[in-house]
DNA sequence: TAGTGGTCTAGACCACAGC
DNA sequence: CTGTGGTCTAGACCACTAT
């Protein structure tokens, strides 16, 4: 059987792809409607039905169509106007900014976890927890406070890692690896506490990022982090 | 051809996954280290190469696995600790809660561009440009101040819209299909204008999130959307 | 040169939906 | 029942990498 001409590079498949998501892109395609079926895409290019079927199995994949079983193809209903912001590692944020990340842990403790917090860990109250405070710094400049309790169950060896040369964050990624996460982003005023390890003055508007993370069906980790409102802001492009 | 026994409906390139993925959250497999060849694996599960391709290729998608021509397939590095925080069409969002929601538009306009919106638009300085500033409110209590500007080449019905009934993110949905966008999320002392509106006090932590969306190769809407600090915050999950 | 991944074919059997 | 998608086979040719 002939291969198709090798002199233009794009394959087949991709080839069917860029042809759907032109029709859809274009207009002639709507939300909802019927997509040509693989038999039907199968004799309009002239390949074999396992090519067209990787095209438009992909574009499932990617939400540009929905297929159901015996009835057909069909474009996806418009995503809504979704935004994603990433949150990584102050550490190589800071870095990947080309500035000097460094890290200052005010307090490592073991400590029993209080109400509020045992409930989030699904402990019960009074149950030993790690705790740490680290101050995070990008050239020399205070734009964090980490607050974060540890589930000592997810990892042990919370307490004896150096804080000056690892976030936890990457040490919890080795000894916890992430199973899901909750999140939320908030301006709050900073306390006195907070405030004056960022050295802004208390009260002032603050961007405050909540993690809580689980491992192994187990809650692993539960952050507050502040940043002072003036200095720092969370972006992402889509 | 026999056909795999139907009776356990997972298919097989998703076995194959499974067992993939279980090497490497096992630990057994680690970052980097060399993944048994295609053709091995035909050997390991008995099935044709098609379907182990499919299996490997899907989790390559997925980055969990990266492959190089002529060398092999390689367990992907660890991916940094992401999160993603939607941020959704505020009316939705607020419906999803079970509340009710409500639009309050203060100003509808045609103004000319000052020379920093100018800049983000690509457009000259005083070029004609749309201005909108809604309030919307969840069960009746102020949630956001949306400033808006628009590209009317974008957009040209844009000022014709009724924002009791519909918010601007849905009409510009449909009339500049979103290419892109980019993002930041900050907290900062509300000012005074955006307190009244707010019905907080001017100063207070607020959670302040800009938008800049592109369609068709052109900057279509900047948004600034101001929300009270003590009564809205962003949250996700991962 | 041998082994790897990248792609493609021309069939096949099955489950499911709609008429 | 026909047509749809879901999966699978047993080959094939090619480009690339490592030795």
């Amino acid at each position: 059987m002939e291969q198709h001409s090798a002199q233009d590079a794009t394959p087949i498949f991709q080839r069917i792809k860029d042809y759907l998501v032109g029709e859809i892109a274009s207009g002639r395609w709507k939300e909802g409607d019927l997509v040509p079926s693989e038999q039907a895409l199968v004799r309009q290019f002239g390949v074999s039905r396992m090519t067209v079927n990787r095209a438009v199995r992909e574009l499932t994949a990617e939400q540009v169509l929905t297929r159901r079983q015996g009835a057909g193809t069909f474009v996806a209903p418009q995503k809504y106007q979704a935004t994603l912001v990433e949150i990584r590692n102050i550490a190589d944020e800071v870095r990947a900014r080309g500035h000097a990340h460094t890290s200052r842990p005010l307090l490592l403790e073991e400590a029993p976890a209080a109400e509020a917090l045992a409930l989030q860990f699904g402990l019960a109250p009074g149950a030993p927890l790690f705790h740490s405070v680290i101050v995070h710094h990008e050239n020399g400049q205070a734009i964090q406070v980490e607050d974060r309790w540890v589930n000592p169950a997810c990892a042990p060896a919370y307490l004896q890692q150096d804080y000056t040369r690892l976030t936890p964050n990457e040490h919890l990624m080795v000894a916890a690896p992430l199973q899901d996460a909750t999140y939320s982003i908030e301006a709050l005023p900073a306390p006195r506490e907070v405030a004056e390890m960022l050295a802004i003055a208390p009260g002032s508007a603050s961007l405050v990022l909540r993690r809580r993370t689980t491992s192994q069906g187990r809650v692993a980790t539960v952050a507050t982090m502040w940043h002072p409102g003036h200095l720092y802001k969370f972006t992402g492009a889509l």
